[in-house]
DNA sequence: TATTGTTATACTCTATAACTATA
DNA sequence: TATAGTTATAGAGTATAACAATA
């Protein structure tokens, strides 16, 4: 028994604590994920660009940065990344000439389709040890908690940590 | 419909993919745990070194590197910190004079305890919304995953990404 | 005066190597 | 020769500020 017990009850093992399992593998799925996309030259924070943009094409980079929630210094790299690979394009913006209208180009349409198989087999890996039932309820749960704690439906807080809009 | 649905399926949004779902949790866990132990003047490595040497006293840094799976660099300025914290003392080692043996000292071990409380609400925060039978058929979910995608228990893998004892 | 996009700078983290003292 | 601990250096990633063009 250890001296400093002094509720009564033993500290718990890390992995008997729901937030560390969740923490060891949330870094597992930013770290495998990316590794998974590799071969399309991308990485995650590309994939949810090209997301966003099919969603609705001829947005400004700074429609898609506070979408994403990324500082639109982000944004910058983000959309040279694509467009030197071809992925995107910057247009004039019909009605503002500061702002660029962005689009997929078919080659980005195509690494799009590929990378969300990719990302298909990457829930696979995470939750093929259990059976479809259990798979559905954990994945409400999963929902359920990302609500009840906080989170943005489909932004990652790793990448909205900035300050984004203020200029001093 | 998107003129890229080729297998005849619609993209998955992101909050319907575990993947997305656990990697900002996950995320989130790392952040919101870091904040808390904020007052204790620690992070969460802190937290778990002290955890490893409370498990037994009088080990050496390389020793606790390699089960905690950092690099052993790491870990001096891990021990430096709580060294000028005054929560961990580096004495002499009885058998090797090249090691330290590690003890805790005190005021170590009564922030131990009320890491171990903090940790604790951090738990509570992230599955509360669950009714307690949900929490704990979540929690063997997690277990099981963690195991079946690799990880190692109790071993956070955003420490061991370093290649740990290879001197070339 | 505010906003879009861009660039430059600084700061933090971490990876790698190299050094010492012992074994 | 190998290992424990330490220190220094360099690189990646990110935050902050400043700038030009346009609204």
């Amino acid at each position: 028994m250890h001296p400093f017990a002094t509720v009564g009850d033993v500290p718990k093992d890390l992995s008997e604590r729901p937030s560390f399992l969740i923490g060891q593998l949330g870094y597992l799925m930013g770290k495998r994920f990316s590794e998974l996309l590799r071969p399309l030259g991308i990485q995650p924070p590309h994939f949810g660009l090209l997301s966003y943009l099919a969603d609705e094409e001829g947005q400004t980079q700074q429609q898609l940065a506070d979408r994403m929630s990324v500082h639109r210094n982000v944004m910058v790299g983000l959309v040279d990344d694509l467009q030197g690979m071809g992925l995107v394009e910057r247009r004039r913006h019909p009605e503002d000439r500061r702002a660029h209208a962005l689009y997929l180009t078919d080659e980005g349409r195509s690494v799009l389709v590929r990378a969300n198989g990719i990302a298909d087999e990457h829930d696979t890996m995470l939750v093929g040890a259990l059976d479809s039932e259990d798979q559905g309820q954990l994945l409400e749960w999963l929902q359920l908690l990302a609500e009840s704690n906080g989170l943005a439906p489909k932004v990652h807080p790793a990448l909205q940590d900035a300050g984004k809009s203020q200029t001093p």
